[in-house]
DNA sequence: CTGATGCGTAACTTACTGGTTACGCTTTCG
DNA sequence: CGAAAGCGTAACCAGTAAGTTACGCATCAG
């Protein structure tokens, strides 16, 4: 989703979107690529479920869908919530230093492991 | 901005200095990805200022930055709380209908510019 | 029916992004 | 001082994504 949401064009599409239905062409003629292209970024924000397309005799109509940026704004807030703010600054220093001498007898990391699981070279890029 | 955001491997990060200082290293740790390659997405973020880093002796601790997140949370917003929601539901599907009569008269778009200027394939890649 | 219009897809090119390994520099430790 | 640790950068490769032109299909008008 976030992908779909990383390009300036959609970006500006969604923004068009937000107060008017319409159509594929409509969106096209307000930007300078050609229109094929155009077609292909409503198909990524339609698979990204960020834009419902409604067929209407030959011309389809597009509109805007908000839901799904709520899952967005929401890890936006976890991130400008902070859990706990002044704790570290001083509290982790003394950490920092702490593992910093252990690490040269246990290879281990005693961090706090945060849930990496494994990501690796498969899986990175997000479609949706 | 956004596009520093769009990959998994630096939300990731970003969360986990959600709420601790760390060093590259200990970022690097957390992944299964090489420790150069996290160097560098470490380097995207604070590029796009997401990240501040600090010089500590030999290491280099990274902390989260906020403030430009507000920035994103602002379009979200403005994309989340549209403008007339009810409005256009039925009163642009009459406009639809009239300008596709009107299309065929006079060429030129009769719609709302939207201000799109000239926007090509030079200034689309968004580094920031 | 025939031509024009509106969209989407296919095929192809180009550019960027992300990953890897190799290397260099600076700081710390013995 | 010399070895190792910690980071970053350089060089390189692979995959993806965006743009373009050409084309096909459906719908609407004459």
């Amino acid at each position: 989703m976030a992908g779909a949401v990383a390009d300036p064009v959609r970006r500006e599409i969604l923004l068009m979107l937000r107060d008017e239905r319409l159509t594929a062409g409509q969106v096209a003629e307000r930007f300078a690529i050609s229109r094929p292209a155009v077609s292909r970024h409503l198909r990524v924000l339609r698979e990204a479920g960020l834009v419902r397309d409604t067929a209407d005799g030959r011309r389809r109509v597009y509109e805007l869908v908000t839901a799904p940026l709520e899952e967005l704004a929401g890890w936006l807030g976890r991130l400008t919530a902070p859990a706990g703010w002044q704790h570290h600054l001083d509290a982790l220093e003394t950490e920092v230093h702490r593992t910093r001498r252990e690490r040269r007898a246990q290879p281990e990391r005693s961090e706090k492991p945060h849930e990496p699981g494994q990501r690796a070279q498969a899986e990175q890029r997000e479609s949706a």
